[in-house]
DNA sequence: TGGATATATGCGCTTATGCGCATAATCGCA
DNA sequence: TGCGATTATGCGCATAAGCGCATATATCCA
């Protein structure tokens, strides 16, 4: 899993590259918060949340009706540094909200 | 182009991650050596490093009947951080041939 | 227990991606 | 000019990826 294509494959696709945004702040963030920020489905961004946790860089926790996502704790330190290269990189309007 | 999921696509499959880690080594390589190396179909292989051009990632330069691919000289730096970062991801059987 | 809120998931659809095959295009050389 | 070697590309196909809709599941609270 810790194989770099599937990383890179988690890593391109907007939303779940602007999820990993905001989630950079080392902070937890509800569902709920993530598709008002990035103007996604509640079953879109669900679906790419479980995809980031499958690819390991996510973690999720049950808190009462709402599901925390942070950022894995624990991560290999190569892609830890894989992550932090790419955001980096200026983002575009990805997958942002009103941009404001 | 420099957008960072666009990059992200490009890298994302194992042949064409593959390319680039031997175009790494700053030398040029051609279509027939790539394909030979990693296993590829000829088409496949052209097209994956067309992907790669196309990516702003590699640079072509025809030699008489061969054309001789390099990793592109002025890559922005952020750019070429992701790619340094990815390729400090141990590589897999990624596509390599007899792995010898 | 019942309703409201939040999240996950089954299903079908549409589009993107990667592939092989055959063929075209490019170049060197006889 | 014609042939061999190398690379690119049109075409069709199979599969993967992303999406919305509806529904299921989980949790809180009245």
């Amino acid at each position: 899993m810790t194989d770099a294509t599937s990383l890179l494959s988690a890593l391109a696709e907007p939303t779940r590259l602007a999820a990993i945004r905001i989630l950079a702040d080392g902070g937890e963030h509800c569902v709920c918060e993530l598709m008002l920020q990035l103007g996604a489905t509640q079953s879109r961004m669900s679906r790419h949340m479980a995809a980031l946790k499958a690819a390991g860089l996510v973690t999720d926790r049950r808190d009462a009706q709402w599901v925390r996502y942070r950022m894995t704790a624990d991560m290999a330190l190569e892609v830890r540094a894989v992550i932090d290269a790419v955001l980096a990189i200026p983002a575009r309007a990805d997958g942002l909200r009103t941009a404001a």
